[in-house]
DNA sequence: TCTTAAATACCAACTAGTTAGTATCTTAAT
DNA sequence: ATTAAGATACTAACTAGTTGGTATTTAAGA
């Protein structure tokens, strides 16, 4: 898995970072330790404190650390840049219907890992959680508007809803990837999904 | 939440289970310690010891207790009695809308928090976990095989990656509404399901 | 341009508290 | 008297976090 750091900070930090994500994306917040992140970061005890005040923000730190990968893992692939909003929806399914196929891609989401296990007992963790969920949705919702705009449907279609609704698709599709160790779930559910948004905006292909 | 204990264990094992459950569906699985879950039962570190070998077996002991509460608030609304399978699978999609209402319904499921936490780093656990997902997927499985018999659809419906897809709708939506502590999701979602199933066998209502 | 001060980046060793797990005891019923 | 069920009081290993440093880089003045 490839990590994308910020370039602005130190080799080290980024090191860190890198480690406390695979960790993380593993075992959890919990499961992992802050020895093992310095191991596997190859840096020492005292630079972990000199970055991170904490154990929590270094794991506050980890959760924008995922977003920059995700970010990443969807730009490139030029679904914005394509005009017709009916295409754009389905090259943007496409690339996560390839996440199964793309060995870079991460086997978990650190958010919604972190979620389950801190949403109760941590209002911040919460918080952020909530907001990062909510940010993965937007580019989906943005895309369901501008086809509702082009091709209005019969029946309306509540864009944010079924943004919501695709990223439980998703969530829930590498929970099942992660416990077969088979990732072909996340392909098929993808296309399940499609299906259900083409039969919503009555397009016969 | 209410816990239902497997009547020919002890009082008290019952109560480390019930405690277990709780703590682990909040917090997880490292997240949660021995001595939070004696202190919560009102028992001593002593009796975990004796009722479970290590914090492992207590955990799987704590997946079945789990297993034992799911198939508790899926039973007893007497969908499995309904003779027709297009209105037996709406009356178990029904089941779970209605979770997001039921103040007694976990607000997360305890299988996919541990395969999230374990299923790389410990084998039992991933097949453990794995088998139980696939067990959740039966039901709705034998039904849409019902379905499928009963009202033939137009192009053929695989039963199965069907109702692994409706597994995953459901296991994103605990996690979406765990972060914004709002259950409201899960009854949408469940709809979404629902429409597309509706769709698949072109039954119109 | 050379010197120096101050900030930055990093590390090894330590500490105080917590963890799972154990060994030993007590009680109550058979 | 034996055994199942449970309590008490440990311990060895591990945990997050601290301390007190040392290199390295940057910036500014003479």
């Amino acid at each position: 898995m490839t990590t994308i750091s910020d370039p602005n900070i130190s080799v080290k930090k980024g090191k860190l970072l890198d480690a406390a994500l695979s960790l993380m994306l593993s075992k959890g917040y919990h499961g992992t330790t802050v020895d093992e992140i310095c191991a596997e970061a190859g840096v020492t005890k005292g630079s972990f404190f000199y970055y991170f005040k904490s154990k929590e923000d270094a794991g506050k730190a980890t959760l924008d650390h995922f977003e920059r990968l995700q970010s990443h893992l969807l730009s490139g692939t030029g679904w914005e840049r394509i005009a017709d909003p009916w295409e754009k929806l389905n090259r943007y399914l496409d690339v996560f219907a390839l996440m199964a196929k793309n060995p870079d891609a991460p086997n978990s989401c650190l958010t919604a890992l972190i979620t389950q296990e801190m949403a109760e007992s941590n209002a911040e963790f919460c918080a952020l959680c909530e907001e990062k969920l909510a940010g993965n949705a937007k580019p989906l919702k943005d895309i369901l508007d501008e086809v509702i705009a082009q091709y209005p449907p019969q029946s309306p279609v509540d864009s944010q809803q079924l943004a919501d609704y695709f990223l439980a698709v998703y969530q829930g599709s590498l929970i099942l990837a992660k416990a077969r160790r088979n990732r072909a779930v996340l392909g098929q559910n993808v296309e399940h999904f499609r299906m259900y948004v083409t039969a919503l905006f009555h397009i016969v292909r």
